[in-house]
DNA sequence: TTGTATGCGTTATCAT
DNA sequence: ATGATAACGCATACAA
């Protein structure tokens, strides 16, 4: 381990000088810095991020909190393409990326213990459980956090367009000449209900009726649950033409009752998806789908904790909504 | 902050007799560690990992590597499974995750560079690129080290079983019948050489022939090219009865590419993926695949890696295979 | 412009 | 059994 006292000594200057020279201070003569940075190169001198750490009181750290219920948050391409752009833009800021959970070691710290004891700069919270104390614990301490699809009031928050995108796929659809049309939502969250609410008032700003039995309940990312409802709203005596699905995962489950009954997509009905996965690209008949804009979220969510980590006094706390685009394919039928 | 001094001076002790209590030294009154925990968990102490880790040289964190040609690793179920449980079976040990990258902050640092400035205790590393001079760097330093699914002379490695699951899935597909399988594999890795060779050993076993036009090179993960050595494959005067997708995420190509031939799978051409991920569970017909056991992957790399940290002196550096699982789906017809 | 000295919070050594 | 103290590597206030 080469330290600053070692490369003061190399250098016949006090570790001071070494220290304001790294650090790029300008207080220190031109050349007398170009030879300290030089010698310090050559030695292969690292900075001890603890060390500076414990000095400055910033660990250039940032905690990422996926809390699922399933815990397979990773495993949801939404979630993963959020978390590398997280990372990616908060590695060019400075930021390495630490993940945040209870259950550190034997004995088990909360998230906010956690991420104290870590020393997160600041947090960023992708979660579908905000009511979880600990969750809201974390969100109103001193460390400073975004949340990803939720609001509190203290909190900046990232939002994707749900209220946008549910209007811009019913209208989509209706352009298209469907008015009986089905939703399958996802188990309860404020995103959901967003959409859900959404749907109503889309459709109803298009004169269009909305059964009850047209709206089922489902779960995220669970194509068994959505392959249930649709065979429900097959056997509808009055039939929808097209069904909107909790996003494009479910909707393999959709397919599979679909064809399992003989029915043809686009041509008997008429289906489409969310989220924008690679997997919605590369089905044939290619599904009609709303992109979320995962990159853009990520690197929102970096830029703001970042603000917010280095710039406490003059951030301000509110929300930015990040619009998503709907990304017709070729499984709704113009009727 | 709550610091040590503080529950100090709150117990009337000194800070050693503090920091000895609360790190279950048994040179401590009995009575004495035990009011102090109490009172230290009152004030809501926590320990600043920061100092810890300035002082013992020890982190408790490991890094993560992740190099990916396509800079999609994390939106690959293989790799994102494997990462959450490397994850979980760290935390369990008390180890944080923090990813490891170059490019961090403005100025760029090598892996070895970054994981030695964060102070990782060892780094994982899941990679396509082993030639990449920095990761040969990172390996050969004095940081420890374990690979996946790559094996470097010096460094732990957690092995998948290519060979043997090759010598499965082409068991399996040959028992119902069929000597005609072609095989569409990955681009060239030492896993998908592995594969291929296996493939060959295997068929030979069994007195197959194989000609060359049967085994076409795609990418992993890519349904577009997968789609393309379909269409060779279907194309061909003696077509096989039984294709090898590189994984199953690719065989979406196939998939395709099949249908619009209007081929159905498995009446007209068998089929079998590769990896086991979700996807290939949810469609139907049920997709014959191998699963690789990320689970366990992930488990054994945090394990290993956990031991070389903390008995670097008796760690013996080898590597173990871990095996996966022949899923048997609706895709191979008996013929 | 450069150097000296202090302390961040902890662990560990050595006294007592 | 308990306490005083040094040291980990660094940044910075202050002195020179």
């Amino acid at each position: 381990m080469v330290t600053l006292k070692d490369v003061a000594k190399k250098c016949n200057v006090s570790l001071a000088t070494v220290s304001k020279a790294l650090n790029g201070h300008t207080d220190i003569g031109e050349q007398t810095a170009d030879s300290i940075r030089q010698i310090a190169k050559e030695m292969g001198y690292l900075p001890n991020a603890m060390a500076r750490a414990l000095k400055t009181n910033r660990s250039n750290n940032i905690g990422v909190l996926f809390v699922d219920k399933t815990s397979s948050g990773l495993t949801h391409e939404y979630f993963s393409e959020i978390l590398n752009s997280l990372k990616v833009h908060a590695e060019f800021r400075g930021y390495d990326i630490t993940f945040i959970s209870s259950n550190i070691g034997s004995f088990s710290m909360d998230y906010y213990e956690h991420a104290k004891y870590r020393r997160c700069d600041g947090v960023v919270i992708a979660s579908v459980d905000f009511d979880n104390p600990d969750v809201i614990k974390l969100v109103n301490s001193e460390i400073p956090t975004v949340t990803l699809d939720y609001i509190f009031n203290n909190c900046f928050a990232v939002m994707s367009d749900n209220i946008t995108s549910m209007q811009e796929i019913v209208s989509h659809v209706y352009s298209l000449g469907h008015n009986k049309i089905a939703y399958i939502h996802g188990e309860d969250t404020s995103v959901t209900q967003k959409r859900i609410a959404s749907f109503y008032k889309t459709c109803k700003s298009f004169g269009i009726n909305v059964p009850d039995e047209y709206v089922k309940s489902a779960m995220y990312h669970d194509p068994r649950s959505s392959g249930l409802a649709t065979r429900e709203l097959l056997a509808l005596e009055d039939r929808p033409t097209c069904i909107l699905y909790p996003d494009d995962f479910s909707f393999i489950g959709g397919m599979n009752e679909i064809e399992k009954q003989g029915l043809s997509i686009p041509e008997d009905i008429s289906v489409v998806g969310y989220d924008g996965i690679l997997l919605s690209q590369v089905l044939r008949p290619k599904l009609t789908t709303f992109r979320q804009d995962a990159e853009e979220i990520g690197k929102q969510a970096a830029l703001a904790l970042i603000d917010k980590i280095e710039n406490p006094k003059q951030f301000i706390t509110n929300h930015v909504v990040v619009k998503g685009k709907l990304i017709p394919g070729d499984t709704v039928k113009r009727i």
